[in-house]
DNA sequence: TTCATGTATGAATCGAATC
DNA sequence: GGATTCGATTCATACATGA
């Protein structure tokens, strides 16, 4: 078992594979990452999924416009002297992760604007070979409150194998038939953590930033098998763990938080491998398509000036370049600009405007028809 | 004129804004992108727009930091290197960029997975801070034929300030408005650029990654004012160039090849501008013209003795006749008395404070909407 | 029980001008 | 340059409360 010299093997220069059962499989190792990583032989792991610090840099306290707080994260473990310091750490540990991980193996790394960058660039110095950048579109965002930048509404995920001719394992019918038939795509829209799946002690979350099992569960079907070993070398409250159970995949965990390890294998001891109905469940809808009025003007299907008007022709505005209407001195959406003139508490600008279109007087909503069967796969 | 010491540029200690006149606005510059930015004088550009080279194969693009060419890499490439040079090349360009720039000037910057995260770590190397990373989610993109890894559906662009406490340009209420009254989140739906829009020569296109203009028309609109200098140094067939011709923003651009370059000068000839009515954008608040309570005392939209009280009407205050509220011993601005009566650290007395209005009961904002009108051109 | 309403909150690099 | 003042700013979801 294991310990014969198979064709692959040869062909491959492997070493004999690594026996599971010199493998802490199950266990969250105690202690920095990186010194805990250096407890595991070479080449042992299939995949590893990591969720480092983001090194956010959080200035001062952040309130909403109703006036209460935002929970931020300041926890000790996310500060860093430099990006220099944090170039370090991200050294570090991706050299013990390659060494651990099969020559077929792959990694996954989930990051912000703050640190993904660099972390992109180091593994690629460090030799890995990304497959695939990920988006987690969240369905569910915290808001810009102070209206200064675009809502951060997604976090990104970097796939990378061992290397440019490395194998890797890519599970490309599961995708898509997890998607309805199509190919599954480089962005996902998942919601983020809460509710039930969040874990709370005394009313208040165990762990800053707790991962959505949807997200991990998305992941370890893509490119695991059934019995792989995935580890995570930032294991906080055991997301990747509970995943994996439920998976039927084995794992192991890094973790230096005692709070965070107790409350995994309470997690994790609680998890129950999914049986297929459960497993529907899981599956996330596609995205449903919204149009903003103002992707129309942007992508030229509705020109800045052109002149609108209600189904009789008694009210009129001009389109202006950010899909705001003008109607004397009022402006505003398609939607306020409708309710004003008419004196309404509100209207749907959809099928009350409408515009000249190939000979024919139509509503927008009419436009928006054409424009989504245009951009239909 | 523009080199007058007025009062900002005394407290803000910028030198005397570069007169337009010495810039060459609606040119394409010849040559190498580096030393066709070296020929423009510091501190002149509102805002880069930059779509650099995604790959390393690409050799024949790239050029060392002094300016000279790099041999097309070859099949004895070596990763190290090649990652190095490319790095290089990012910095020496991002450098000029820099230099450029107008301290409140931003940068844009599209790349895919395979450039984006060492570009993304130089820049902030090189000082810049990012904003944002924006995700540009392809409507139509192109299926991954070979099912070995996820549809690669989407670009990475980041948005950088010139630093951490660098002023930039964000016309939220634009962006919020082009999003059917939602904000505007980090992740962006367009269609890749195709149909009439693809310039084509012969059958074939002419350039293979033309931007669509929806994608430069939401970056513009978003991060520019109305006669601004947009640069970009990697010009293509000009979709900066077109785009800021059609938005009344000035452009400059960069372009090695005379191929994109008379195909660029062609098609942004035939670009219409927009005319003034339709380029007006929703003004954020912050960007209207100030209003104090007291102007709406003395000119009578509000009579002294007149009793304000929060929504919920749980507090209540009286104006007087210099603008100042009176609550029990408690007196003084709008934003200070409503902070008072609740307890609160600071508070917005338009929005807090309401009254009696024609038969409804409107908050203060309200009334400084109905006056700003009154007093428009 | 169901529905309507109100409140809490999530990896956030979140203000600008004047004194 | 630091402190102070003015006043601009939120979306989706979960859950508790009350009708």
């Amino acid at each position: 078992m294991g310990q014969l010299l198979t064709k692959e093997r040869i062909r491959a220069r492997a070493p004999a594979p690594v026996p599971k059962e010199l493998l802490p499989l199950g266990q969250i190792l105690d202690g920095d990452c990186i010194a805990a990583m250096r407890s595991l032989p070479d080449a042992s792991i299939d995949m590893i999924f990591a969720d480092p610090p983001y090194n956010l840099q959080l200035g001062g306290d952040l309130s909403r416009p109703d006036g209460s707080h935002v929970d931020a994260v300041t926890d000790h473990w996310d500060k860093f002297d430099s990006f220099a310091t944090y170039d370090a750490f991200t050294r570090a540990w991706l050299a013990e992760a390659r060494r651990i991980l099969k020559p077929d193996g792959s990694l996954w790394v989930i990051g912000s604007y703050h640190n993904i960058f660099r972390v992109g660039a180091s593994l690629q110095d460090a030799g890995f070979w990304i497959l695939n950048d990920i988006v987690w579109r969240k369905a569910n965002p915290m808001p810009n409150f102070k209206g200064t930048r675009f809502t951060n509404a997604h976090e990104t995920l970097i796939w990378a194998s061992m290397g440019e001719k490395a194998k890797y394992t890519f599970n490309y019918t599961a995708m898509k038939t997890l998607n309805d038939e199509l190919q599954m795509r480089s962005d996902w829209v998942l919601p983020i953590c809460g509710g039930q799946e969040r874990l709370r002690k005394g009313g208040h979350k165990v762990h800053p930033t707790q991962k959505p099992e949807s997200l991990l569960y998305r992941v370890m079907l893509a490119t695991t098998k059934k019995g792989d070993v995935v580890l995570d070398p930032f294991f906080g409250t055991g997301t990747t763990g509970a995943v994996a159970k439920r998976l039927g995949r084995e794992w192991i965990g890094c973790e230096r938080e005692g709070l965070y390890r107790d409350a995994a294998l309470e997690r994790i001891e609680a998890a129950l491998p999914l049986d297929e109905s459960a497993l529907k469940i899981m599956q996330s809808k596609r995205a449903a398509p919204k149009v903003a009025f103002g992707t129309l003007v942007e992508t030229g299907w509705i020109a800045p000036g052109t002149v609108l008007t209600d189904k009789k022709r008694r009210f009129s505005a001009s389109v202006r370049a950010d899909g705001s209407l003008l109607n004397g001195t009022l402006t505003g959406s398609i939607h306020s600009v409708g309710a004003g003139v008419q004196g309404a508490p509100s209207c749907n600008g959809w099928t009350f405007w409408h515009l000249e279109h190939q000979g024919g007087w139509k509503p927008l909503d009419a436009i928006r028809q054409l424009y989504l069967l245009s951009t239909e796969p």
